[in-house]
DNA sequence: GTCTATACGCCGATAGAC
DNA sequence: GTCTATCGGCGTATAGAC
């Protein structure tokens, strides 16, 4: 906790967070990583005392954005503006930390740690999302029958599909850039998870929002 | 095409999904094989050109599996039980190589072939789930505005819980074995998708089935 | 804080004998 | 078909000078 500038701690888990992003977790190592940020070895085990402690420090960032993203309480009132809002917000971490949840497996398979943090982080917002449907169902947006389980499956599916959004979208566009469009798509594709249930006027006014932002 | 038996490739491909499966596609190298199968790097690269050729064959054994899972066309009538079956049939190939899915995006990074091939498959099961949910549409079980887009739309959504399924079992528990009443919790997910277009003396007959198969 | 230099192991892959 | 032997490369990580 020193109040000197440690410019490239910083440097390093900026350039790292951006080349796996963009090669994938597995295939950034810390020799080329040195050689992109151009400092030397010893330089980045100055900072990190190995790779997973890199990871982990990202995963500590990733962790913070999201839980600000979700919020840290149910909304007040689901808006429908809120709602399309929500996910904008939260897809667009998923996509800035889209590395994280693209090698999620690898990641913790060789990290117990990291596992165990993962795997609250996944429970929070699990319960974070059904609180939401819940909130929807509440409000009459959300025609349901009152039923914890069913909450829990709906937000179980909206994570399925939320986590592996950028996934699915990496896989198929095969080096395209993504675009603000295809992360617009992914809430769509969220939103219809609930669209059987859906109140027919808060559906179209959430799916006019989320037009404009497109 | 010798008619004399190369049982050393069979056990290379069967060994090597094995440890894929348990331990991750990235993790395992030729190396490894080897020993595991107590033969010598020149036998495994007599049989196979290099690793990437060795993943290849997994695949294309892969795509046969679930080619003939998912039905080379839609059933011609959706009974409970024909609904039920096909998506244990196809979760069962999912599970049984589920390295494939869960190490994806780093396997066709590194193999152009692959990725093309994938992407054709998938293409393949996106029609094959949208077909599945017109005929349903057809049959009176899905009540939903028929729309080619919005067939495609739960088509997504489908494959997303389908091809994740396993993924997030192995995530989130962590070392457990995964059973036969996990793989029915996952088809139960991709059917609460349709949850709320589904007509209820439907849908109640396919949650019989089930239960009865767990 | 940052550098140079370097150890060590594993990985993919090949040559060539049997 | 299968083996032994071996190579070059890269990955993580450390020691120790500046």
């Amino acid at each position: 906790m020193s109040k000197v500038k440690t410019n490239n701690r910083t440097r390093i888990l900026a350039s790292c967070r951006a080349l796996m992003n963009k090669e994938g977790a597995q295939a950034i190592g810390t020799t080329r990583l040195c050689e992109v940020l151009e400092i030397s070895p010893g330089n980045l085990y100055y900072h990190f005392k190995n790779k997973e402690e890199i990871v982990r420090a990202l995963f500590a960032e990733l962790e913070t954005d999201l839980r600000v993203a979700f919020g840290e309480e149910p909304p007040s009132s689901l808006t429908p503006k809120v709602f399309a809002d929500f996910y904008i917000k939260t897809l667009d971490v998923a996509h800035e930390n889209r590395f994280f949840f693209s090698g999620l497996l690898h990641l913790i398979r060789q990290d117990d740690v990291l596992a165990t943090d993962y795997l609250s982080l996944q429970d929070w917002a699990l319960d974070a999302l059904a609180a939401v449907a819940e909130q929807a169902a509440k409000e009459g947006h959300l025609k349901i029958p009152n039923s914890k389980k069913r909450y829990r499956s709906i937000a179980i599916n909206t994570w399925l599909i939320w986590s592996n959004w950028v996934r699915y979208l990496e896989i198929s566009k095969q080096g395209d850039a993504i675009s603000r469009a295809d992360m617009v798509l992914g809430i769509e594709q969220i939103f219809d998870v609930l669209s059987g249930y859906l109140e027919p006027g808060y559906e179209s006014a959430v799916r006019r929002h989320l037009k404009v932002v497109r």
